[in-house]
Order: C-alpha cells, then structure tokens, then sequence
DNA sequence: CCAGTGTTGCTGATACGTCAACAAAAGTGG
DNA sequence: CCACTTTTGTTGACGTATCAGCAACACTGG
C-alpha cells in the first residue's frame, strides 16, 4: 500500500468540497437549533425519534438503533438531559436490564418547537438548491457509499460523529 | 414560521441518508487513519497544509483558513499535539501576536506514512462507488450550498463538525 | 504621540464523546 | 438446575470541542 493512485484533480476538488460541506452544513444547523430552541443536535437527535414513537417513549436499545450511537453517549447524554428535564428513564418491565427513556411534556415542548425552524433551515440551507433530479441522483450515490461502507467498514454501535437530525 | 412546508417522502429520504453517511463515512475513515498511524483525524487536518507548505510552517492564522476551525479549537490542539512532538511553536518575526506553527520531523514522518493509507481508504469508501459524472455532478452541487452557506450562515472561523481530511 | 478599535492567540470552565471495566439480567447448552 | 456466554445499560477516566474572558499587539484617525 506504498504508493496508491493519488486524487486526480477533480477528485481533490469534490474530497474538499465535500469535507467542507460536511463541517459547515451541521454547524450552521446545529447553530439555528440551538439558537432559537436551547436545543443541541444531540438532543434533538434523541429527541426526534421518541416524538415518534407512540408513548413518546422507547427502550434506550430501540432510540440506539435509530441514531447509531454508542451505548455509552446514550447513557451519558441521556443523563444529562434528564438533568435538565427534557426526558426521564423509567425501568423497563419485559427486561429487567433495559432502560426506558420517556419525553417529558417539556421535552415534547422543545421538540415541537424547534421542528419548524429546523425543518425551514434544512429548506433554506439545502433543498431550495436542489432541484427534483438531484434529490435523486444524491440519494441513490449516498445510498450506494453507505451499502459499501456497511457490508466492509462496519462496526458495531458506530460511533461517529454527531448527526443534527 | 409556524407551519413550514414539511418534507415530503424523497426529501425525508435524502435527509436521513445524507445525515447517517455524515456520522459514517467520517467514522470510518478516522478510525483507519487512527489505527495505521496513531494520528486522530484533527491531527491529520492540521498536518496536511503544514505538509503542503514551504517550510512546513505556517501562521496560526492561515492554518485556521485552511481547515476553519476556531481559535481556541487550534490552540488547544497544537498545544496536545507539541506534547506529543507533532509540531512546535515558534514566535512570529513580523507580527508580535503571532504564533507560528511548525511541522516537527516526527510529524512529517506521521503524515508521510498515513497518508497513502488514507488515500487509498477514500477510494476504497467513496471514489471507488462514483462514476466520473457523478464526482462532477456531485461537486457542482455541494459548490452550489456552500456558496449559499457562506452567503448567509457564515460565521467566522466556524466551529465545526470534525473533518478526517 | 495617543486613544480607540479590531485582531491574534491563550487559558480555564464546562460539556461532550470514547474507551475500558463493570454489574445485572437474559439466553444457552449440558 | 447450573455453569457459561451474550446482551444491556452504567460508570469513571481521559481526550477533545466550545465558550467566555483575557492580554498583547497592530492599525487607524486624530
């Protein structure tokens, strides 16, 4: 593995773009939350998926599995968070080692809220520069990359970087 | 704001898989470069332009233009990585606030020896999976938001999400 | 020369993510 | 039923990112 292809010109270009992209877009998102709702990435990640969900509660391995988070950032952040009564855990009657994690009414409060900006933001910063094809072509390319990465690069929780949602 | 036009099922689509390659891709590619070289992605970011530069040196100011971070970010950074005899500080001869940056032998050997194995990663989990149109296709669009990105939600140096580099 | 202003970099406090180790419960095969 | 393994969630330690505040310097107009 000495001396591999080297990007070519355009590929160097689309890598920075890309990366830059990739550092920019969630920043700016993650600003626009947390500005006008208090709300962090991170919690509105968690938050999304247990407005979905029909009790506003989900078992802490069911909210790992839609976010892909580390079981410990989940048990950290949802301290956390409980701190500051977004959410509480309760414990859970099938499995005496689960976890609930429950919204709070205030949690729901700051979900509901902050949506709508966040939704417009996602509008403004990034599909209004779309146009109909290539919300498609976008998707097939991403979709293809993450098979990819799934079926070799592959770990188990997936620790990663942190997803605005 | 109240009401936002929502989005629809492609759209949903593309976020979702846009915001799970994000978490992804990075991850991967991070913990490649980690693994064969003992170098975080951050450490990477900041060895690559010193690598590109003359003297292996730069201002701590056009360090931070290239890889738009913050301040502090790079400060704290180059900080850990002097400790670990990555790069040294030295103090500017023009500008008395200035901090020069400076790639150690060490760190050159770093960079020199995990960048081939990057490279090859980034094929392997991104170019190898586009065809030729697509990488322009893709470049095109990514242009397209970042310009309206910096047109508006530009903040200053831009604390951001991490990049592999 | 000076006061005012912006820039540059550093620091300490705090929040966050990751890792290794752990405890408790559940599953599994004898 | 009993050892063994796996799954689930928690914790503490550590490295890292962000934020507010600061000090030193540079630049500008008087």
């Amino acid at each position: 593995m000495a001396k591999p292809r080297w990007l070519d010109e355009r590929e160097a270009l689309l890598w920075r773009t890309w990366l830059r992209l990739n550092q920019e877009l969630p920043s700016v998102l993650e600003q626009q939350i947390s500005r006008d709702s208090g709300l962090s990435g991170a919690d509105y990640a968690v938050l999304v998926p247990l407005s979905e969900s029909p009790e506003g509660m989900l078992r802490a391995r069911e909210l790992r599995r839609e976010i892909l988070w580390d079981r410990s950032r989940l048990s950290h952040h949802v301290r956390r968070m409980e701190k500051r009564g977004l959410v509480v855990r309760e414990e859970c009657a099938e499995d005496g080692r689960g976890a609930m994690v429950r919204m709070t009414v205030s949690g729901r409060a700051a979900i509901t809220g902050a949506a709508p900006g966040h939704v417009a933001a996602t509008r403004r910063y990034f599909f209004d520069l779309l146009s109909d094809e290539e919300v498609d072509e976008l998707t097939a390319v991403f979709e293809r990359v993450l098979a990819n990465l799934e079926r070799n690069g592959g770990r188990e929780g997936g620790p990663g970087g942190d997803a605005v949602r």
